[in-house]
RNA sequence: GGUGGCAUAGCUCAGCUGGAUAGAGCACCUGCCUUCUAAGCAGGCGGUCCUAGGUUCGAAUCCUAGUGCCAUCACCA
C-alpha cells in the first residue's frame, strides 16, 4: 500500500469517527512550495456532507491523522487545505527501496499482455528527409520507447511509399536530364540526388504549363495536359504493367534513396523492426472491401465505385475502391492494418505517427476497421502531431523551402563543438571521443527542443535563431548527468550499501529531489497513456532543476558525516539513473563528461 | 460553408482527472567560480490565461457563443 492509500484509508476512518460520515474519494495534491508540507488534502469537497467551516474540519482531521498515521508528523491548515508533513524516515525508507531496483520506474511486459506496433517515418522515396520528418521520427521512436518502458512489447515499423506518380516524376527527370548521374559519380547522397530530379521535374513542368497557357489553354487544362505529366503517367502505367526497363530504373533509384535514408536514420538514432513497402501492399485490402460489400458495410455506386456511408457517425461518404477497381489509399491502409496483425499475431493495437493534416483519414480508417468487426480496432491510435512551420510558412520540398535533415544535424553538432571548445573542459579526450560527444550534445539539443513540446501543437522553427543550449534544454540535463558521473568517479568508497536512514535528518533540498524521484514510475505510465514524450521531458527537467539546486547548496563528497555522504552519493546516482532512463525514452544519449 | 485542432509573460513552452498568490526557460538587470564541472546556482523585472456569458464553495482547466490562426472536407496522399 502506498502512502496515499494509507492516508486515504485513515481519512475515511477519521471522518467516520469524528463526523460519522463515509467519504469515498479524497482529493490529494502535492503541497505547493510556499506552504509547509508534502501532501495536501483538499477539504472543500467534504463540505457537501459535513456542515461546518473547512478550517475547523481540516484541523480536527489533521489531529486525527497525526495521531493515527505514523508517517505523518505535523500538519497545518490554510483555508480549505490540510497540509500534511511526512517523516524523514518515510522518505528515506522509500528511497532505499527504490535504490535497490535496477530499472526503477520501468516495467517489464507481463506474459499474455498484447504487444503494440508503432508506425513512424513512412517517407516517400522521391526526396530527402526534412525537419518535418525529424519531428515525426523523434516522436514515433520516443513514443515506442515510452510504451515499451510502460510495460508492453513494441514493434517499430514504417511503410515506405516507394511507388506512385511522384516517384515516376523523379525517374523521368533523371532519364531526361540526368546524363547517367549516380550517387557515386556525383558524391551526392542518393536521396539528395533523386530529390534534385524531383525538383527539376517540377520546374520543367511549370515551364510547360506557362507555355501552354500562353498558347491559349485554360490553366487547369494546361496542368493536366503538359507533356511531362502525361509522360510520367505513362511511366506509372508501365510500372504497374511490370515493364522491365521502368522497373529496373525504379529499383536502382529507390536503392539510392534507401542508402541515403539509412545514413540519416543512423545519424538520428532511430530504427525499425520491420519495413513495409507500398509496392507490396498497395493491392491489399481489395478482398476485404469485397467482403465488406457482401456484409453490407460498403455499397456500390452505379459506376462501380465502392463507398462507405459514415454520415450517421458525423462524417461523410468515403470512397474505398475506384470505379475501375483499383485501390485508393484507404483500401491499402485497411489491407495493411490487417496484414500487420497477421504478421504479428501478438499485436493488439497500432499507433500511427502521422501529421494532423491526416486526422480525417485516420478517423475514417479506424471507423471502417471497427465496422468490419476486428477486435483490435478499438486499440488504434493516430499519434497526430502539428506541422513544423518556418517563419515564411509551410515547408515545401518542390520549392526548396525546407530545412534539410542532414544539414540540420550537422549544424547542431557544429554548434555543440563551438560551445564545447569555448568552455574547454575536454582535456584528455581524443578527437574521436570529442566528435562523438559533440554529436551527443548537438542532437540532444535538437531532440529535446522538439520533444518537449506537446505533440499536437505546431512548432515554428526559425533557422536564423539557433536552438538553445542553456535552461530548459537537452544539454542542460546532459550536463547535470555528466556532473553526477564525475562525483561517482570520485566517490572511492562503498556507497552500494543501504545507509542507516534513521540517523539522517533530511535537508529540504534533499527531500525535494527524493519527492521528484518518487514520481518517476507514475510519470512513465502517464506519458505512455498520453503518447507524450513531452511528459517525460518536462518531468526530467523538473528533476534536474531540483537536483542542481541541491548540488549547489549542499556538500556531497565533502559531507562531514559518513552516512550523509553515502546517502547523498546514492541520491545523486539514482538521479543520474533516472535521467538516463528518461533520456533513453527520448532517444537522447547522456555523456560521461562535457 | 461543415468538421477538427490550437490560443497562457516580449519570445519558446509547462500547468495531471476543476482547487491555494498562474509556473519555467530565453531575453533584460543584480549577486555567486582558492570547495564535488558556472552548459550551473540565488534573486529581480515581466501576465485582461483570446473575448463574452454559464456551471461550481472554487474555472487557465468544464459547457455555450464569438474572434483569430492552422488543417481537412477529391475516384490525391
Amino acid at each position: 500500500m502506498n502512502i496515499q492509500e494509507t492516508i486515504n484509508k485513515a481519512i475515511r476512518a477519521g471522518l467516520q469517527e469524528i463526523y460519522n460520515v463515509d467519504i469515498e474519494n479524497v482529493e490529494f495534491q502535492a503541497t505547493r512550495k510556499d506552504f509547509e508540507g508534502d501532501i495536501t488534502v483538499v477539504v472543500f469537497p467534504f463540505l457537501k456532507v459535513i456542515k461546518g467551516n473547512p478550517v475547523e474540519i481540516g484541523t480536527k482531521l489533521g489531529m486525527y491523522l497525526t495521531d493515527n498515521v505514523t508517517e505523518i508528523t505535523k500538519f497545518n491548515v490554510v483555508k480549505g487545505f490540510l497540509n500534511l508533513v511526512l517523516s524523514d524516515a518515510y522518505f528515506i525508507e522509500n528511497f532505499e527501496k527504490s535504490y535497490q531496483i535496477d530499472n526503477f520506474g520501468i516495467k517489464e511486459p507481463e506474459s499474455g499482455e498484447k504487444s503494440v506496433m508503432v508506425e513512424y517515418s513512412s517517407p516517400n522515396t522521391n526526396k530527402p528527409l526534412h525537419l518535418g520528418h525529424i519531428r515525426n521520427n523523434l516522436l514515433g521512436y520516443s513514443v515506442a520507447e515510452i510504451i515499451k518502458a510502460s510495460g508492453k512489447k513494441v514493434y517499430k515499423t514504417q511503410i515506405i511509399n516507394d511507388r506512385g506518380i511522384h516517384i515516376c516524376k523523379s525517374m523521368l527527370a533523371w532519364q531526361k536530364w540526368g546524363n547517367g548521374e549516380t550517387p557515386d559519380s556525383t558524391s551526392l547522397k542518393g536521396d539528395k540526388l533523386v530529390g534534385n530530379y524531383y525538383v527539376k521535374f517540377d520546374q520543367e513542368y511549370k515551364k510547360e504549363i506557362l507555355d501552354l497557357v500562353s498558347k491559349g489553354y485554360a490553366e487547369d487544362d494546361a496542368k493536366k495536359q503538359a507533356p511531362l505529366l502525361l509522360e510520367a503517367q505513362e511511366m506509372l502505367q508501365k510500372w504497374e504493367a511490370s515493364d522491365k526497363d521502368v522497373v529496373d530504373l525504379w529499383k536502382e533509384m529507390n536503392q539510392w534513396v534507401y542508402d541515403g535514408f539509412e545514413q540519416t536514420y543512423k545519424a538520428l538514432g532511430v530504427d525499425f523492426d520491420k519495413n513495409y513497402y507500398e509496392s507490396d501492399t498497395y493491392l491489399l485490402g481489395k478482398d476485404i472491401v469485397a467482403e465488406g460489400l457482401q456484409k453490407g458495410i460498403f455499397y456500390k455506386k452505379d459506376d462501380g465505385s465502392v463507398w462507405i456511408d459514415l454520415t450517421d457517425d458525423g462524417l461523410d461518404e468515403k470512397i474505398v475502391l475506384r470505379s475501375d477497381g483499383t485501390a485508393v489509399y484507404m483500401t491499402q491502409d485497411i489491407g495493411t492494418a490487417i496484414q500487420r496483425i497477421k504478421d504479428y499475431p501478438d499485436v493488439g493495437g497500432l499507433v500511427y505517427t502521422v501529421g494532423n493534416e491526416q486526422d480525417y483519414h485516420f478517423k475514417v480508417l479506424f471507423l471502417i476497421l471497427k465496422k468490419l468487426g476486428f477486435d483490435w480496432a478499438k486499440n488504434l491510435y493516430h499519434l497526430s502531431y502539428g506541422m513544423v512551420d518556418l517563419p515564411s510558412g509551410k515547408m515545401k520540398s518542390r520549392e526548396g523551402t525546407v530545412v534539410d535533415a542532414d544539414d540540420l544535424l550537422l549544424d547542431m553538432t557544429n554548434t555543440a563543438k563551438e560551445i564545447s571548445e569555448d568552455l574547454g573542459k575536454l582535456e584528455g579526450y581524443t578527437d574521436g571521443e570529442k566528435a562523438s560527444l559533440f554529436k551527443t550534445i548537438g542532437l540532444g539539443a535538437l531532440k529535446y527542443h522538439i520533444l518537449k513540446v506537446d505533440p499536437k501543437k505546431r512548432i515554428l522553427f526559425d533557422p536564423k535563431e539557433s536552438i538553445d543550449f542553456q535552461g530548459n534544454t537537452g544539454p542542460f540535463i546532459q550536463y547535470t548527468y555528466a556532473r553526477i558521473q564525475s562525483i561517482l568517479r570520485k566517490a572511492d568508497f562503498d556507497f552500494a550499501v543501504v545507509s542507516n536512514g534513521n540517523e539522517t535528518v533530511l535537508e529540504d533540498k534533499e527531500k525535494s529531489v527524493l519527492k521528484q524521484l518518487a514520481l518517476f514510475p507514475e510519470v512513465v505510465q502517464q506519458a505512455a497513456e498520453n503518447y507524450s514524450p513531452a511528459v517525460i521531458a518536462n518531468y526530467t527537467y523538473d528533476l534536474v532543476k531540483e537536483y542542481n539546486s541541491f548540488y549547489q547548496s549542499i556538500p556531497i563528497l565533502a559531507a562531514e558525516d559518513e552516512q550523509e555522504k553515502i546517502f547523498r552519493v546514492q541520491l545523486s546516482k539514482k538521479t543520474s539513473e533516472v535521467i538516463k532512463s528518461a533520456f533513453d525514452m527520448l532517444g537522447i544519449e547522456v555523456p560521461e563528461r562535457m
